[in-house]
DNA sequence: TGCCCGTCAAGAGCACTGCTCACATTTGTT
DNA sequence: AACAAATGTGAGCAGTGCTCTTGACGGGCA
């Protein structure tokens, strides 16, 4: 494990300098290719091209095509990690209706502007390619974890509704698979409304990827950002908050 | 305007009848290479080769490989349909909340068999591909209106409860292209609930894209069926229904 | 019957892709 | 200065979508 971390900057020859820095630079072209073409059109070739260089020297940093699928997933994870955190971070820590609207704003604002990014992360599987999911987990889990702390922050301070109409129960086995989704992240949200708060979670992103990937007719809605705000509301009122 | 229709196949020339088999097996073999490799790897030559012909002969029967996504998109379009139609259709006309939880089951156990198929209808949009909204519209609006006709059909027979909390009010843009719709389609539901029906629909299809793309863990979820049916019993709630 | 024209298959060819490999060059260190 | 590691080069393989020319076949018409 001798990777050349970002971690290894600090006391770096000029080479691990440049090497990171073509990286970085690959990564970067990598991202205008994949707005432009897509997952599918990300060429290596047509990268090496915009690099100046003859495509098999960007072997020499990136292992494969798929490698700099999972460096851009990273990426783009990443960033809308942080665009999200900012956005919450930007309301006070008990504004919690406050906190759960800007994630999902967010969310949809990223994935307006990412639309390709954002295919990426969360549309089809690019086939034959497979996520290491100990690379990508971790920054993939980011916005949801962030979700689950605005809920479970509400439900610590009593502003979680605990009955929600409509009252649905939650079977056994679900409940299980949510008391360790509890234990693993500690959080004191009861199954009922962690339950919804997966609901709402995917619905989230249901919304969010209709509006990116086309699915409502070219026509059909023109107050989109009335459309996504109404189901944010709606939702919020599903999870209790 | 003389495509070699189905209809067509009633006063058909061998020659017609030959092609029309031909495109049907283009089509089938289309199916499985689609499921195998995914949109992206669909590959023209590919299907010469199962069909035991040259690849230039193929674009005799399909004008190119962006046409015969087409056609796959209709096909699977026509499949999904006809299988959320059967299952709403076993069901009395009168029994609304059993036939919304059918049409969100077809859709979920048909995703499930043919995620590829679905990746192509739902998913991220295929990369230089736009669909001919001549052809795809009616077949890719099938299922929505036939969930709207249901929520219709309850509002009309006074099963649609006319408040849900929490009351979200609807912006007057939003409700403008919701009026449109209601036009359009001549359905009597109102604005509030049929918004809310919006939000289902987008819902149901962010719950199952989340599944099917595996946007869930590995093992994060066990109980998948409790929890597909626990989404949809709240959003059942959501609607009114 | 004989011809003609539309249909069809074949194969070569173009430009692109991911990826590998042998070789050359640059660079940093001893 | 000498060596070795890192980096860049270009050829090459196998695959892709798609076009174009060539040749064969067969159904309808004179």
């Amino acid at each position: 494990m001798d990777l050349p971390s970002a971690a290894a900057a600090k006391h770096s020859t000029p080479r691990e300098r440049a090497r990171a820095q073509t990286v970085a630079d690959i990564i970067r072209l990598g991202r205008r290719h994949l707005a432009l073409h897509g997952a599918a059109g990300l060429s290596l070739r047509a990268v090496a091209r915009d690099l100046g260089v003859v495509s098999s020297a960007v072997y020499r940093y990136v292992e494969s095509r798929d490698e700099l699928l999972t460096l851009l997933l990273i990426d783009a994870y990443g960033e809308l990690g942080d665009e999200v955190d900012t956005a919450v971070d930007a309301l006070p820590e008990d504004d919690y209706r406050g906190r759960f609207l800007a994630l999902g704003r967010a969310v949809r604002q990223w994935a307006l502007r990412e639309p390709a990014r954002y295919a990426l992360l969360f549309g089809s599987p690019v086939p034959g390619y497979q996520a290491p999911a100990e690379r990508t987990t971790e920054p993939g889990t980011r916005v949801i974890y962030r979700m689950v702390g605005i809920f479970d922050a509400a439900y610590r301070a009593g502003a979680l509704a605990a009955e929600v109409a409509p009252a649905v129960v939650v079977p056994p086995a679900l409940a299980a698979d949510l008391a360790a989704i509890r234990a693993e992240l500690g959080v004191a949200v009861p199954e009922p409304a962690l339950a919804r708060g997966v609901l709402v979670w995917t619905s989230v992103f249901g919304a969010v990827s209709f509006e990116v990937f086309g699915q409502y007719g070219a026509d059909t809605f023109a107050a989109r950002d009335e459309l996504f705000e109404h189901q944010l509301e709606v939702l919020r009122g599903v999870v209790g908050l």
